[in-house]
DNA sequence: AAATGTGTGTAGAACGTTCTCCATTGCCCG
DNA sequence: CGGGCAATGGAGAACGTTCTACACACATTT
């Protein structure tokens, strides 16, 4: 009373049984009368009590989830949080989100962080670190990855199908008639493996080889920038592509200015699409066709996966979300 | 050593020393001799000891501060999170994020979460929260309250000069030659006082009597949408504005689409300012004009502050963040 | 009627820290 | 050489929960 926070003594003091008993109706554990339970709920609402989660952490659970974000930058992440919220409304946890950053070395400080606060799980979003720190970590808090492919044993992993995503688009822009068409992916990080960008990398070629046609990779930086300076590459090219595919949205606004600049129109002299699907995709100004990862439907996936987990499931699981195809203003059939 | 966890009293007979002992070095607390310090310090390398956040809880600090995201949309939070981060590095405050949602009541139920774990202070951003409810948490907790005008005496603020800000545009636009400058601004929400579009559209306001002008303000939403529908409506007027000040970048891109679907040239017939200089208002394909409000500064500051507040300070402080105006291709002298 | 169960409540020991005393030591000074 | 004091280390009680025992009352079975 005098601290100002009401404990669980305080409500047993009130309901006149003991802490354990509180404990009992507070967790809806078993043994607890009909008559406890409304004398116990009562007290509790009067008091307006509510558990200290510091305090359940050194015995029990937390009720808290952890989710690192890799770069808060990234515009794709508020449509993950929305579906982890979403996917947990009802539930008693709460997510928080730790900022990690681009660095091995913070996001290691971040996720350290959350397992010092007892976290009941963690959803690491993009994590650049080697399998075996990931394994290490999963062994401690239950872990489910997003955004990387090839999850081990030891972890969930919600991925998605970039190689699908990779083909549609290279589909798309094929049925349109295209046949040069060139890919703008990151450069690689040698640290992490199965990165998005990779695999989308990859299920280009794939998709390219499946129609007959060359594939030509030009590995840039997922910037505006990035795709500026590739754009500018690709088409001062003899024999320049109809058509380029930029592995993010925000490179493929680089590739729309570079069209600009060199007075090519769109869809008309260059088709572009993006992946993403970020929000000023679909701004009529911009207007790009992108493909959609329902960064929703990947949130809560991973919150109900990892909910699973922390409940009991040990068999590992990866589940694959597929993307789709949003096609807009940027592309179209070539000029003959 | 069984649990897998590393405790305290570990490393104490590691050390063979008392817990009491090794907690006054982890704490760099007064009363330990270099050699105790060296032993002790020996055995947490070796052990790899890390304090166990959620049990410190209970008695001292947590190091823990977090942040109430009330929009994880906004571009405009990576700034300030980067700030609040990059204002701690060096100090063994962990930052975390709550996503709170656009409702009084998911926000309420993270700030209690945030309250409920422990820790050491709150940043706010943009709360909508009542002053007493604002208050009632910061009597509890230290509280640092960023985007909102007007703070109390209980907690500490940080706000953009969102005066300045109109001001600046106003003056921009009124030096290249406009006098029939319209601005749009967010639909008033009843419940929070204060918020950053009513300074906006005041401020606005005050830049326009000064310049001898007749304001005209039109409240639709700051969303592309709430632009575009706000800038149709001024443009069917007889007497149509040369130029639209939106109060949000987003807002802008709408009125941008609104020209363009009119056929006015931007900016020949239309000029068009935002507000917040996000991330794509800077893409060539955009290049708009706005207001920068530096949200690492802000963010910085807000992380200060609250420090100071933990470590003792209880005098109320405000700090103002001059904005500063960018101006880029959307804005230049109307055509007579 | 004794033995066995079943349902409900409580005592009290954890959990991993911090923090308030208190004990010990060594040193300085009168 | 004894008294006082500063510096250092430790014992043990918190902090607010959960959880494992166990006790008790009553019902059911042998």
């Amino acid at each position: 009373m005098t601290s100002g926070r009401v404990t669980i003594a305080d409500v047993a003091r009130r309901a006149g049984v003991s802490t354990a008993a509180v404990s009992k109706v507070v967790r809806g554990a078993y043994g607890v009368s009909a008559e406890m339970q409304a004398k116990v709920t009562q007290a509790i609402d009067e008091l307006g009590y509510r558990p200290h989660a510091a305090a359940r952490a050194l015995r029990g659970r937390t009720y808290t989830l952890g989710v690192m974000l890799s770069d808060t930058r990234n515009p794709f992440f508020p449509d993950i949080i929305e579906g982890v919220t979403g996917g947990l409304a009802g539930t008693e946890y709460q997510v928080l989100l730790g900022p990690g950053g681009i660095e091995p070395k913070t996001q290691a400080r971040v996720t350290d962080a959350m397992i010092d606060r007892s976290m009941d799980g963690l959803i690491l979003i993009s994590p650049v670190m080697t399998d075996a720190e990931l394994t290490a970590i999963a062994t401690t808090t239950p872990v489910v990855v997003v955004g990387r492919h090839g999850g081990a044993a030891a972890y969930d992993a919600v991925v998605d199908d970039d190689v699908m995503g990779a083909r549609l688009v290279v589909d798309h822009l094929v049925g349109l008639g295209h046949t040069r068409i060139a890919h703008i992916t990151h450069l690689e990080r040698a640290r992490a493996q199965g990165l998005p960008h990779t695999v989308r990398a990859d299920g280009y070629r794939q998709a390219m080889r499946a129609h007959g046609l060359a594939d030509d990779v030009l590995a840039t930086s997922f910037t505006e920038e990035g795709g500026y300076e590739g754009a500018r590459e690709l088409l001062a090219r003899g024999g320049r592509p109809t058509a380029i595919f930029a592995g993010a949205d925000i490179a493929a606004l680089g590739v729309l200015r570079a069209a600009d600049e060199a007075g090519l129109s769109v869809p008309e002299d260059l088709s572009v699409a993006g992946y993403d699907n970020i929000g000023i995709a679909s701004l009529k100004r911009i207007s790009l066709t992108s493909v959609d990862q329902d960064g929703q439907v990947i949130g809560a996936t991973a919150a109900r996966l990892l909910v699973e987990r922390i409940e009991g499931r040990t068999r590992s699981v990866t589940s694959s979300v597929s993307p789709t195809l949003i096609v807009r203003g940027t592309t179209g059939p070539p000029r003959r």
